[in-house]
DNA sequence: GGAGTTACGCTACGGCTCGTAGCGTAAGAG
DNA sequence: CTCTTACGCTACGAGCCGTAGCGTAACTCC
């Protein structure tokens, strides 16, 4: 589903796409991003470490943004899941604390806020990062709740809008804070932090 | 104090700096933001709008991130303040609409993500971001706690390692939840969602 | 008022990256 | 075996970068 194209009809004659270019496109992409950061990448440098032509990048992916959207959203695919720690606390010093390693990588620490500065002025660009990378994010935050709600920590809402309205509340606080930890403050979001963190939104969802 | 060259050596014999110039300058700089979006903005353009040369933009900034920076910390002088509501609640409501205000202008909206992300491999880079716009944001965080302390709204807190840890907190819930909103879900920040922001944050805050 | 010092505008430049075009070749489908 | 598409390679114009060099302007100190 991050595949590189998103191929609506996969054509059905001709030779076919390399998916080793793929894979070592997207590998190169991650390798140039830590070596070089997002700034420093070039197309050309990215072709070039992964034995590929630059044509072959550009008849994938239109520009730099898009291609380290897909090699950053491999990296949230492979790492972002939530175990089912048995309470809400439990489970949101969880996600916290992986969504926090994924962005203290080199990787996406450099590449995450650019493309998404990026997609202020680009909407094509914005929808693949949400459906690529935040939405992933924010199926946790419903999935912690639902199972808050079964647990009975969390009241269980009947307006669905309003529901919703929580959700994206919830979703915009966990994400932001953890974010803006990381990469504003610039300071390490340990299990203690998570502690105080989500015992402050916990108190806050109960009170409300 | 968010002047362009921070000179701590105001050279005293020879030509000074136009401070003309320094204002062109950073005029230019926000209409080019506005215009074109960080990703399409150059030192020369910026140059040719401000009516300046090249050289002199060199002279003063290393390259477009300070200046951007710069630029962007101007704005950030001017409209953030936090006048007294007379509660706890409606400060906070106060200060992440006006900083939701700030964020959603085009030019701090394709500047601050693309900054922050460079700073990410720039630690002066990063340091001038701090001085020039996180440490102003925070200090109405603090503002904002004395006062509710004052009126009673908030426990003083003895500790004051637990206290600044607390106050650090707040302030990248806050920050990051009205960023992530704005740049990550492009939703807006009306009084609505404040209202509920702020309440879920106070909620938390006396919980605790 | 002259000497010294620094800023400014202008021009020009090598170097790099971009994104594309054109071509011959490789790998599948029918 | 033909058709179609992907691939590697080369080459290219365009644009931006950051700097050097020069003559001129502005201000300070003597």
């Amino acid at each position: 589903m991050s595949s590189a194209a998103s191929s609506p009809a996969p054509r059905r004659t001709g030779r076919p796409r390399s998916p080793e270019a793929d894979r070592a496109i997207l590998d190169a992409t991650r390798a140039a991003l830590v070596e070089l950061g997002w700034g420093k990448l070039t197309m050309g440098d990215v072709a070039a470490r992964a034995g590929v032509a630059k044509t072959t990048l550009y008849r994938r992916w239109a520009g730099k943004s898009e291609l380290v959207v897909d090699a950053v959203a491999a990296l949230f695919d492979e790492h972002l899941e939530l175990p089912d720690r048995g309470s809400l606390q439990a489970d949101v010093e969880d996600v916290v604390l992986r969504f926090a390693a994924l962005l203290e990588r080199p990787e996406t620490k450099t590449a995450l806020m650019a493309v998404v500065a990026e997609s202020t002025r680009d909407g094509a660009l914005r929808d693949r990062i949400r459906s690529a990378i935040v939405d992933r994010q924010k199926s946790l935050v419903l999935l912690g709740r639902d199972r808050a709600q079964r647990r009975g920590e969390l009241p269980r809402e009947d307006d669905p809008a309003a529901a919703a309205r929580t959700a994206d509340l919830i979703f915009d606080v966990i994400a932001g804070a953890v974010v803006h930890r990381t990469l504003v403050s610039a300071e390490p979001v340990d299990p203690e932090w998570a502690r105080g963190f989500a015992a402050l939104l916990i108190g806050g969802l109960r009170g409300s």
